[in-house]
DNA sequence: GGCGACACAAATGT
DNA sequence: CACATTTGTGTCGC
């Protein structure tokens, strides 16, 4: 308690390797180590919002005709899966999803207001306006070492069986950004009412518009009908290829941008290597359209784990006999022994459950082995356990939980869990105390003048140390104080469970508001502190609960350099625009910007395109397909 | 040691 | 409640 951000309660040792905070919206956050702890694939714990952005940085400007002036212009983005924040480090695994989404805005102007309008741009390599015909956002990310862009691949939820493509990017317009839970449900829905529900939120669609704009405004110009309001890049996996290591053992650190920009007509590419935005702008051939980056915000340093057996809970071998092997798993302090009768040797999984806090659960249970090989319970008791906790599966874990929920003074993130949705959202909230926000910061800087170093957590005003590498300087980072990452963030608080089970929070117009004190859009290493400051409204019939949650986070920045990455060697994306809902791909052309469409390869359908690159490298998109599944069955 | 491919399985969605 | 889907990750074999 004592006002810690962490809102678990429990004391087993599972629960010791989750950190849990709460969001603004009344979903939780919990944050664990893929090397300790195996939570299950759809498990509502694997989402979870990650690193904030850093302060945008500004390219090109965008005039608005009818007066002239320069528009102003936010982003709104933010990561919603596949991050953990892990002693310090915001951490990936190479072969998880992430999900990154946006919205953007126009501070002082109206969604009409902007839909009436046009605009122009002047790139820096030209030399007169050119017209804007929709405003758009991409997402790209590079490795901070050698400023080199990374490829990423995104995914249909069909995965291996459909294809594979690069993040197309999106025409978007002007909305608020919905919160990280309506990101959570809309993430896998199918049902065509369900689809309805999250419509407005997420799509614009200007042939219902009764409203008349006057010719030559901007709406009638974006690509389709159908337009979205939010960029959902979802399943993203970093290239297959990337190495997320330096020779030296070390990793890599990788950032996430995401960038606003507006197309126009033609080929406009900035090739010189000097330009602040070189490699962030994109001509689509097939639409004869360049992408104009306007500003851009990124993650953090972001670490990715590979595949080694050493980034996952470790499994020692320990026996093999004709009929069964015995396989001992070591997960933190837990050790489970268990015979094996699946084919080819496999081992079943294990998946840790948040906590037991039943007295009499101490029997441990061990999940059923293979499909159709259960072990019966007698044997399962006669097996050797080596440790007397209860080691519960996550779906066992369920079963047992038949905790009243409502009323309950205090609960974990797992009891969230087993609240039916709305609920759950409304079950937070708690007894925070204004100084037990979790407060982000960095480290000292250094010189590094490029990218966003690191980030401190220090939520419990201890002082935590940058476990940051301390080691080739080649690339010119500066690395903060190394010092001990053994500290563990404390786990201990309680959040109470309100007593109102009909408490709702409104799923929309959730607010953000950040504010930034000496912010820092300039080139070389500037830092500025802000304040980032949300609000999620609940819904009117219940709004006296005031359960509105407020989370502050106090992040030093340091503004992006701008300088080139001059590899020539790491492909630039050119996907074209994408019709939101027809099937044209958005391809992803590498040095070449030759090939369009691709078909699909012979083998499961992977999209494949020529270049230079290999085939898992190649992404191409469809614009049906970057829509949820639903749009497709 | 890494990667593509395939497999298993657990929670979610219908 | 049953079945289908989605996604973390175990594993084989190159």
């Amino acid at each position: 308690m004592e006002g810690r951000p962490s809102i678990s309660t429990e004391n087993n040792e599972k629960s010791q390797e989750i950190q849990t905070f709460q969001n603004e919206d009344g979903t939780v956050s919990s944050y664990f180590d893929k090397r300790k702890v195996r939570i299950a694939p759809r498990s509502t714990l694997q989402f979870k919002i990650g690193p904030s952005f850093t302060p945008k940085v500004e390219y090109n400007a965008v005039k608005d005709v009818r007066t002239g002036k320069k528009v102003e212009f936010e982003i709104k983005p933010r990561i919603d899966r596949g991050f953990d924040f892990i002693e310090n480090e915001w951490i990936g695994y190479k072969r998880n999803y992430f999900t990154v989404v946006s919205a953007f805005d126009t501070p002082n102007m109206t969604l009409e207001q902007f839909l009436q309008g046009s605009y122009e741009v002047r790139p820096e390599n030209s030399h007169s306006r050119l017209k804007v015909r929709y405003f758009a956002v991409k997402l790209v990310a590079k490795c901070i070492e050698d400023q080199s862009q990374i490829n990423l691949v995104q995914h249909t939820a069909k995965r291996d069986k459909g294809p594979q493509f690069a993040p197309p990017i999106h025409p978007l317009v002007p909305a608020p950004l919905p919160n990280h839970q309506m990101i959570r449900e809309a993430s896998n829905v199918r049902n065509e009412s369900k689809m309805k529900k999250f419509d407005h939120d997420f799509f614009l669609h200007r042939d219902r518009i009764l409203q008349d704009f006057d010719d030559g405004c901007i709406i009638y110009t974006y690509p389709n009908d159908t337009i979205k309001k939010v960029a959902r890049y979802e399943r993203i996996q970093f290239a297959s290829s990337i190495t997320v290591k330096k020779p030296t053992q070390q990793s890599k650190h990788f950032v996430l941008q995401l960038v606003l920009g507006c197309c126009i007509d033609g080929n406009h590419m900035n090739r010189d290597s000097n330009s602040e935005y070189y490699n962030l702008d994109t001509y689509d051939q097939d639409a004869d359209t360049t992408f104009i980056p306007i500003l851009m915000k990124q993650t953090p340093a972001l670490i990715i784990r590979g595949r080694s057996p050493s980034n996952y809970p470790q499994q020692i071998k320990t026996l093999s006999t004709k009929e069964e092997t015995i396989i001992a798993e070591t997960s933190s302090s837990n050790i489970i022994v268990e015979p094996k009768f699946c084919k080819r040797g496999r081992k079943k999984k294990e998946y840790a459950e948040e906590e037991d806090d039943d007295d009499d659960d101490d029997e441990p249970i061990i999940s059923e082995r293979c499909n159709n090989k259960r072990e019966k319970k007698s044997d399962r008791n006669s097996k050797p356990i080596e440790n007397p906790e209860a080691h519960l599966t996550y779906i066992e874990g369920v079963k047992r939980k038949i905790v009243p929920l409502v009323l309950q003074s205090s609960l974990t993130a797992r009891d969230l869990e087993l609240l039916p949705k709305t609920s759950m959202l409304s079950a937070l909230h708690n007894s925070l105390e204004a100084d037990t926000t979790p407060s982000f910061h960095l480290s000292p800087l250094n010189d590094y003048d490029v990218e966003l170093l690191s980030i401190q957590y220090d939520p419990f005003n201890l002082e935590n140390h940058h476990p940051y590498d301390q080691q080739p300087l080649t690339e010119g980072i500066l690395l903060g104080p190394l010092e001990s990452r053994k500290r563990k963030l404390s786990n201990k608080s309680s959040i109470s469970l309100l007593s109102e089970t009909k408490l709702k929070i409104s799923k929309k117009n959730s607010t953000m508001v950040a504010t930034t004190t000496a912010a820092s859009n300039s080139s070389a290493s500037s830092v500025s502190f802000s304040t980032f400051h949300s609000f999620a409204p609940i819904s009117r019939e219940y709004q006296h609960h005031s359960a509105t949650v407020t989370n502050n986070f106090l992040i030093k920045h340091i503004s992006p350099s701008q300088q080139a990455q001059g590899n020539n060697d790491i492909p630039r994306s050119t996907p074209h625009v994408n019709n939101p809902m027809d099937i044209s791909f958005c391809l992803n052309i590498e040095e070449s910007p030759t090939s369009r469409q691709r078909p699909y390869s012979s083998k499961r359908g992977i999209v494949t395109a020529g270049g230079n690159s290999k085939p898992s490298e190649l992404l191409n998109s469809s614009d049906l397909l970057d829509e949820p599944s639903f749009f497709r069955h």
